[in-house]
DNA sequence: AGCGAGTATGGTAGCGGTACCAATTTTATC
DNA sequence: GATAAAATTGGTACCGCTACCATACTCGCT
């Protein structure tokens, strides 16, 4: 006796479009597959199908039926705020495309980092995502590297020998952007850094310089000062760069949005208009360079983007890790310079370059 | 002939389980779903092979063999920063768990809300959860009642008669945040409201003034602004709230973080000193609360823990609306009271109690 | 004791895909 | 043009779990 189908809401099967095509289950799922070893005449016939019938995979069974990997681990510490969400966004969005699981967990970074590994390893994950600031950290990287576990690391400040990268240009984003400064006529610049364990303060830091180098500007005549990509951190330096006697910069660029709202928060404390009398740059567009007043100049990373492209990644790190051959992909993704209200011409040189 | 399992690393199975208790797996099925006529014997014995052999249900599995929902949409639009993060990562987690499978969708909230719900609907979704502000948004719940869709309402005012509501007792909050000022000495108050549409805002107004009344502190003598929960806004507010020349209050309290913030930058750009001149609360418990200096007093929200119950809701909901009985459930979480940097003691009466 | 009603379990057939191998067709080689 | 090799395609058996029905057993009641 035949039953009738417990769920006629759902949508098209494979096999309705196999029929639809008149082929077979098989044959449609290579085509969806990567369609290795099917004529192309007998593709696009099972394309138009797909097409007609608005078919979608079902990534439960897919993940079911195949051997492929499905269980992803997103490991996060503290991301600065809203990096996170967009993340998140942007890797839930691929992976419920692709039919993979991902299982989030807080990973507070320095000693148990090999607990939460362990678990994560446990609970049977197959891969690791590694935002930042964890895809630096030394711990979590050697306790991955001592399970064996494949793992995609996004927005390191460089490359990577034995582990796939996501990121951006850091160098070229922090030089073009010091650049739009240069274009403004800015002389005389601040700079803060960002957290020394992160190899992207290095980058934004080195662009910055390379661009004031280009510009016959000597390092010597930039105020620099440590910060650690926190607001509370950004507020200190600001303070040592503002306070001082000597000539005071025209254009301040921080190693990142927090420091660089920071930044601006305190000018406007100390009187000064911001971009009238002071110029300020952030990075990263995170939510709070246009919370703030005035919004941020800054350079947009297309954070979503590479969350999407980090569960891709994972997935041919495990089959790469599994059948031994080739290297960690090493992925590069485009910046967008943002210009925004927090950055204006130099001052006119009323007092200082007059009394030169 | 008999060949070997495909897949061998992945964990113990429901078989496993049962062979391991000596019983079907059907029945370890029931125990491991509210287990409804089971003895309870047989049920620990289920229950012991399960922890024994360590095992998980597969969520692909479940939801491809099950005619459960499965199929869950996020809708969000721009809640505040922060807390979109922690609410997915809730989410997130609860899904993983129960199997679930959510899909996040951006909704703007005007024009666009049927077109998103219409492409939702259309990839499978069972249910909704909303959090704020679209919790609130008449064109979305309309829409949503037009499709007579399941959907769960986080972060509401108040409850609602015909849809799930998560959420917390804004006005018992916000009396006991007022309580805590009171209790410092602070008499002489400004409140900066929240957004006229959510009507959270109108809860932490109340609780406010029902404080202030017990406190026997008549409302006159409240300074009221409007803002719209933006840090933008805040500031609006705080620089009508302080440049005035009539008595300035000795305690502020914003409707939520990002506006207690923008308040506690003007009261320093101003050359107050927070909290010694003037203390500041907010409310939500966003990052931004610790991000900023001195850090806010403020009132916490279980984001995470609010979006897990959503998750479980929303599975109850579409029950509930297939076979058609029951209400709607109603959830209250707790809040809790976070005293942190940013209130204190109501300044001395060097200067202006004085002077009365 | 006999019988229907209720409770506790087991058996079977899928859910929608993919792995594996067999069957078929095409192409290359002598 | 015959035969081997390669490229396409189809068939079958599952993946791990649950819906549905069948069975066995426990009671309470006439």
């Amino acid at each position: 006796m035949i039953r009738p189908r417990r769920r006629a809401i759902q949508g098209a099967t494979i096999r309705d479009v196999a029929e639809r095509a008149g082929v077979s289950p098989m044959t449609v799922s290579r085509v969806i597959n990567f369609g290795d070893n099917v004529r192309s005449e007998t593709r696009e016939l099972v394309n138009a199908a797909i097409l007609e019938l608005n078919y979608t995979p079902s990534p439960a069974a897919r993940s079911l039926a195949g051997s492929l990997p499905y269980r992803i681990g997103l490991l996060y510490d503290n991301p600065s705020t809203g990096y996170l969400s967009e993340f998140l966004i942007g890797a839930l969005d691929e992976s419920s495309r692709t039919g993979a699981q991902v299982l989030v967990e807080k990973c507070v970074e320095t000693e148990l980092a090999a607990a939460t590994l362990g678990k994560l390893l446990r609970a049977g994950v197959d891969g690791l995502i590694l935002p930042p600031p964890l895809c630096e950290s030394l711990e979590v990287l050697a306790e991955i590297r001592r399970a064996g576990a494949a793992a995609v690391s996004v927005g390191p400040g460089h490359p990577s020998a034995d582990m796939a990268t996501i990121r951006i240009d850091n160098e070229a984003a922090a030089r073009e952007l010091t650049e739009h400064l240069l274009g403004l006529g800015h002389r005389r610049f601040g700079f803060i850094k960002g957290h020394p364990n992160q190899t992207v303060s290095d980058k934004r830091l080195s662009g910055f310089l390379a661009a004031l180098a280009e510009a016959g500007i000597s390092r010597e005549s930039v105020r620099i000062e440590q910060g650690y990509f926190t607001y509370r951190s950004g507020l200190e330096a600001a303070e040592k760069m503002l306070d001082d006697s000597g000539p005071l910069p025209t254009a301040i660029f921080a190693a990142n949005d927090d420091m660089a709202a920071a930044t601006a928060a305190l000018a406007h404390r100390l009187g000064y208009e911001v971009p009238e009398d002071l110029s300020i740059v952030g990075f990263d567009d995170q939510p709070i360079s246009v919370a703030v007043w005035p919004a941020l100049t800054t350079v947009h990373q297309p954070v979503a983007a590479m969350a999407r492209a980090a569960v891709d990644l994972v997935m041919d790190e495990i089959r790469r890790m599994r059948s031994g051959v080739g290297t960690p992909h090493q992925l590069m993704h485009p910046y967008t310079l943002i210009v925004r209200e927090s950055s204006g011409p130099v001052p006119q040189p009323a007092s200082a370059s007059a009394a030169k």
